[in-house]
RNA sequence: UGGGGCGUAGCCAAGCGGUUAAGGCACCGGGUUUUGAUCCCGGCAUUCGGAGGUUCGAUCCCUCCCGCCCCAGCCA
């Protein structure tokens, strides 16, 4: 009753209010779910909102939530698939403990449930070929008629489905088919197709079977048989819910799951479909299924995002029924937010500007303590090799600069991050380019540390490293791949004429702090004032460090110049 | 023109008959800062797709209208 206190909870969404609302009145007391991925593809972010919200809602009630792989049909699916999946789904933080499953393993109970349907006249054996069934289907607005074969007895569907499993038929030839409704207005209840005759290999049951049971029979089924109590999925399968519920209520199974449909993720600048995604790999317009720039899982942990982020996002964009388009940015920020306090501190150059501190001693080198996270001590700190030649980052001077720019021009002085103050004396350039090849600069030994005793301040810190210690590296700089908010919402523009030409470069001649020699791949740090980086787990080697990009850090600066 | 859904800010999203209509992203100001980062503080819907109705009172209930999405695979 009290309303004095601000409520910082993030409110239940309506699928959380259903299993709240069933645990308190006792309907179930444990929430059980399931994440029933087909393996014909690689898990994107997409999938990662499913997962979240699956292994999320058996968290948070003390539940359960089954790994289910939907293998219904074996000329799409394979084994690589199923392991790249379970991989995906470990590594964003949940377990299915011993409760993996695959429709497969119901096979058998499907057929012996179907023998059953057969029994109470239920469902038929129609030799119309697909031609023929689209025909009797109707339209949208026109009934559809009855198949010549709908009413043959349950002794003959008996014999013949038993020869459609025996493989006495051709593919196509037979079907097996739920007797509903051909006047029906959800065209999925027209006496719907629940098997076909494959003789394709299935990558479980091998050669065992050839007729396969359809997604609308068997996904009901299968949360009958391990008793889920909310089948989750997306929006597009609102219309087959009333098929659900008459396969559960025909066959009277002992448990009837409720469906409940919530809307797919969409993001801007990308696409999500698994067809469009392999396209881009197929055609090579991306490395692989893993490429850093894919919104896969695994494109999103090769480029550094961390599976807190993802779920933060997910957590973040709530659950509905609304189609929406999530801004990229939104998914950005889940990083940022995330890699801020999480990722060490380092000093990395992405494109070197020599620096000459000429008043600094020869063979002298400093070591200079930095720290690992300006607001997190326990993080320790490291020390920096410094001497009279350093790198800075070529953007961080411009001549003739404005006077906002605080960084380095002639006659002006920066702060070395925890080093010295230094100011630019001269620039030498090449005589014939004009291109800046170093600069000369002076140092005041009485900032070390990067403190003047005498209080002066300067405007601008920028960051270095020591040009004999510093190591070198490739820094592959990533941005979104469309130039687009949605490239697929025009349907007369294919979506691959908005790929964004530069959402890969590359960069050879980086150089980051001798620390990070022989940081492991996987490794995600900060360059200051750069952005988050994180070593390739592909192409990385010692002596040959390749750094992704996992996204540039908030740049104000950059958009004040726009 | 059949059926099933959905409409709250630029983008998400709470709200469940009486609220100053949460929060996040984006954006705009200001402060702190040895990252132009982070952090902090402030601004950002007199109005909930539209029009009627019920009610003392409607984002919430009813009616009609408008807009968008899904369905005619032997895919999932």
């Amino acid at each position: 009753m009290s309303n004095s206190e601000p409520n910082t909870e993030k409110p239940l969404d309506f699928i959380r209010q259903i299993v709240t609302e069933d645990q308190k009145t006792g309907k179930h007391a444990t929430p059980v779910t399931r994440f029933p991925p087909e393996p014909n593809g690689f898990l994107h972010i997409g999938h990662a909102k499913s997962i979240c919200l699956n292994f999320g809602i058996a968290n948070e009630f003390n539940g359960r939530c089954n790994m289910r792989f939907d293998d219904t049909n074996p000329s799409k699916e394979e084994s690589a698939y199923v392991k790249s999946i379970q991989e995906d789904v470990k590594w964003l933080g949940f377990s299915w403990g011993d409760n993996l499953f695959y429709a497969s393993d119901y096979f058998e109970k499907l057929y012996e449930f179907a023998l059953e349907l057969i029994r109470r006249e239920k469902a038929f054996v129609c030799d119309l070929s697909s031609e023929e069934m689209r025909a009797y289907r109707g339209t949208l607005t026109e009934p559809g008629k009855e198949s010549p074969y709908r009413n043959r007895s349950v002794e003959e569907n008996l014999e013949l489905f038993q020869a459609m499993k025996n493989g006495d038929f051709e593919e196509g030839s037979h079907v097996l088919r739920a007797k509903i409704d051909m006047a029906s207005p959800n065209l999925n209840m027209r006496d719907p197709v629940i098997y076909r005759i494959m003789k394709v290999v299935h990558h479980r049951t091998g050669d065992k079977w050839c007729i396969y049971p359809m997604y609308d029979y068997t996904h009901c089924l299968s949360d009958a048989i391990e008793e889920i109590t909310h089948s989750l999925c997306t929006l597009e399968f609102e219309n087959h819910r009333p098929l659900y519920d008459w396969v559960l209520d025909t066959l009277e199974t002992p448990v009837h799951p409720r469906q409940i449909e919530f809307a797919r993720l969409n993001l801007t600048y990308t696409v999500m479909s698994k067809r469009k995604l392999m396209q881009l790999v197929q055609e090579g317009h991306v490395s692989g299924w893993n490429d850093p720039r894919m919104l896969t899982i695994s494109g999103l942990r090769r480029r550094g995002y961390s599976p807190a982020s993802i779920r933060d996002f997910c957590k973040e964009i709530g659950i509905g029924k609304k189609e929406s388009w999530i801004d990229m940015g939104v998914l950005e920020n889940a990083v940022r937010n995330d890699l801020n306090t999480t990722a060490p501190r380092v000093m990395g150059v992405l494109d070197p500007l020599k620096v000459v501190i000429t008043n600094y001693p020869e063979d002298k080198i400093e070591e200079i303590e930095a720290r690992n996270h300006p607001q997190n001590p326990d993080m320790g700190s490291r020390m920096l090799p410094f001497s009279r030649e350093i790198f800075i980052e070529r953007t961080d001077f411009l001549e003739n600069a404005p006077k906002k720019f605080f960084r380095l021009d002639i006659g002006r002085e920066v702060r070395l991050r925890y080093a010295y103050f230094i100011t630019c004396v001269s620039v030498v350039k090449d005589e014939t380019s004009g291109e800046i090849l170093e600069l000369h600069c002076t140092y005041d030994p009485e900032t070390y540390g990067g403190n003047a005793p005498d209080g002066r301040k300067v405007k601008g810190t920028i960051h270095w490293v020591d040009a004999r210690h510093a190591v070198k590296c490739e820094v592959r700089l990533y941005d979104r791949l469309f130039e687009v908010e949605n490239p697929d919402v025009d349907k007369d523009v294919d979506f691959k004429e908005h790929l964004n030409p530069d959402s890969l470069t590359s960069i050879k001649n980086s150089l980051v702090e001798p620390s990070l020699a022989d940081a492991e791949p996987g490794t995600c740090v900060q360059f200051e004032r750069q952005g988050y980086f994180c070593i390739d787990s592909m192409n990385s080697k010692p002596g040959n460090l390749v750094f992704n990009r996992t996204v540039s850090l908030r740049d104000s600066w950059a958009k004040r110049k726009k």
